[in-house]
DNA sequence: CTAGGGTTAG
């Protein structure tokens, strides 16, 4: 029979937990484990650093129940692997007795314990104030516990205060870059995810994976193609394995860049896919209107064994949606129900909607959300409303708009809609009330925005907005595009929209000065002929400019691609990609 | 007791 120190040494380089579990029972049944700490200290630490960190829980109670005392490795052990476990029974409650434990034997200002507790403080027990106090007490502190923290703050949507630890940190490692960077990103704050990065090569940080997937992210949401494939180009530089996290975010940025084809390409070179590289690839293609090949994927997926989850679902729904599938989307539906049995919920709803109403399947949308287990949100008012708008339904878009106002009395999207739908039908008088009421209200309509990427710099045109330093040249381009539409392709502008009570030629300056409009224009003016142009849009594009950029593609012989709210657009010889149906 | 940071979303 091996000694303690013998055990202690075999625990000592046992990772996996059934091996860790027999010399455990080998310990129990000859009762030795209960006269020795260290035992138990081996135990702990080899258990937190396997797959089932839990199990390393009831050696605490036990420790405690034979009268021994923890050695100073044991707590901060402990501690990870509580950390590890969250969701495990039990995992807080023990989280603060080992804390008050700490206290009691002095232990916890120790480096070790109190960067554990710190870990344990920002994770399961969620006081990220607490843990942020014990960062200020604490003797020595290191660099992970800045991290731990900062990252944290960035989780719970605290990004400012993220920055703060994050500026006073004595020393910055590539983790501190890429917790802030992936804090932006979370946020939605792309702009400044990209600014910190290029602090951190400025810096001569080395980027490591992790930032680059928040790098990654951060172009996917600006639509910054340029910066995203200098990524690319640095990972294949420096031959990066991609692992599925790199895969992943590079399908997702091309994608959301407008690259299908390139995302494509990186989706068939990686080798295990995980269900979010799957469902990743199958929304890029979903938005961009490739409906059936997602589809394809999906069941290549299926049929590869990888089972897909609701989130899969929704990508696979939006498929059918995104292309006019509605038989596919019943069949879809059904099968997640009957063959998966995932319960659906709202958005799933949403999805059915949305693919009903569009398709001018009206009355059985409005079917399908008086049928639904729980209350309709305003995103599935919105897609009916949007189903309403373009099939013209003035009568349901009222029904509809009396229980969206309801339910966000103080936002623009219903409003707007209902106006847009009114001033569309000729009923200028309903528009001009609604216009009234949200002036009564205070209500602002989100002013459209629009950005555009050239040589790697973002550029941001906002409504009316014409403080951009080129804003002269700008108008003058688009004078000269308006007269050449007009007189080549005969174009005149759609007014029906425009939700200002002003002048006819008013409402054509208002139409444009339409912020796609501005990037446009600036897009023609600084790039090369060939080139395609990439707009990314926060709100859906309307009429007017959809037909504007149509032509603008014809007569200019541009390709152009917008990503507005909900899809991409990609206008090429003077028709778009979404077939007129968005 | 060598970590600490990460990808999808109507």
């Amino acid at each position: 029979m091996a000694g303690v120190a013998g055990y202690v040494e075999l625990l000592s380089r046992c990772g996996e937990a059934r091996a860790i579990a027999r010399i455990q029972g080998a310990l129990v049944t000859s009762g030795r484990i209960r006269q020795s700490a260290e035992l138990h200290d081996a135990l702990i630490r080899a258990l937190s650093r396997s797959a089932r960190p839990h199990l390393a829980h009831p050696l605490y109670a036990h420790l405690l129940r034979a009268g021994l005392l923890p050695t100073p490795h044991t707590l901060p052990s402990l501690l990870k692997s509580i950390a590890l476990s969250p969701a495990a029974p039990g995992a807080a409650a023990l989280a603060v007795a080992v804390h008050a434990h700490a206290v009691k034997l002095g232990l916890e200002r120790f480096r070790h314990v109190s960067n554990a507790l710190i870990l344990v403080h920002a994770g399961v027990l969620g006081r990220l104030d607490d843990g942020l106090l014990l960062l200020r007490t604490a003797a020595a502190v290191d660099a992970a516990s800045f991290n731990t923290l900062i990252s944290a703050y960035a989780r719970a949507g605290r990004v400012a205060d993220a920055r703060k630890l994050f500026d006073e940190m004595p020393s910055r490692n590539a983790v501190s870059w890429s917790a802030i960077v992936n804090g932006y990103v979370q946020a939605g704050d792309g702009m400044e995810a990209l600014e910190m990065f290029a602090r951190m090569q400025a810096e001569g940080v080395c980027p490591d994976d992790t930032v680059l997937v928040g790098v990654l992210a951060a172009c996917a949401q600006h639509g910054a193609l340029e910066q995203g494939k200098w990524v690319h180009g640095y990972l294949k530089a420096n031959g990066t394995m991609i692992t599925v996290f790199l895969g992943t975010a590079l399908v997702d940025m091309y994608s959301k860049c407008g690259e299908v084809q390139l995302a494509m390409d990186v989706f068939e070179t990686m080798k295990d896919k995980n269900l979010l590289a799957w469902t990743s690839m199958i929304k890029g293609l979903a938005v961009h209107g490739r409906g059936s090949e997602a589809l394809a994927l999906f069941s290549q997926m299926e049929s590869s064994g990888v089972r897909p989850d609701d989130i899969a679902f929704i990508g696979a729904l939006s498929a059918c949606t995104h292309a006019g599938l509605v038989n596919k989307g019943w069949e879809l539906f059904d099968s997640m129900v009957m063959k998966y049995g995932i319960k659906p919920k709202i958005e799933h709803y949403g999805c059915m909607v949305d693919l009903l109403a569009r398709n001018g399947l009206l009355e059985e949308a409005k079917e399908m959300i008086q049928k639904m287990p729980m209350k309709p949100d305003a995103l599935i008012w919105g897609a009916l409303m949007a189903g309403c708008r373009f099939h013209k339904n003035v009568e349901l878009a009222e029904y509809v708009g009396k229980h969206w106002i309801l339910l966000e009395p103080d936002k623009s999207g219903a409003y707007v809609l209902l106006a847009n739908i009114y001033a569309a039908s000729g009923r200028h008088n309903s528009a001009r009330e609604i216009r009234n009421l949200m002036r009564e209200k205070g209500i602002d309509k989100t002013p459209g925005c629009s950005t555009v990427e050239i040589k790697g710099i973002i550029h941001q045109f906002i409504v009316g907005d014409l403080s951009h330093p080129r804003i002269k040249d700008i108008l003058t381009k688009w004078h000269e595009i308006d007269s050449r539409i007009r007189l080549e392709e005969g174009y005149i502008p759609d007014k029906k929209e425009v939700l200002v009570d002003i002048e006819e030629e008013e409402k054509e300056d208002a139409l444009s000065r339409h912020s796609e409009k501005l990037a446009i224009a600036f897009a023609l003016i600084s790039t090369s002929d060939k080139m395609p142009i990439r707009i990314v849009k926060n709100l859906r594009v309307c009429h007017d400019c959809h037909h504007v950029t149509k032509l603008i593609s014809k007569v200019y012989g541009r390709e152009i691609i917008v990503r507005d709210r909900t899809r991409f657009h990609l206008f090429k010889d003077g028709s778009c990609s979404c077939k007129d149906y968005w």
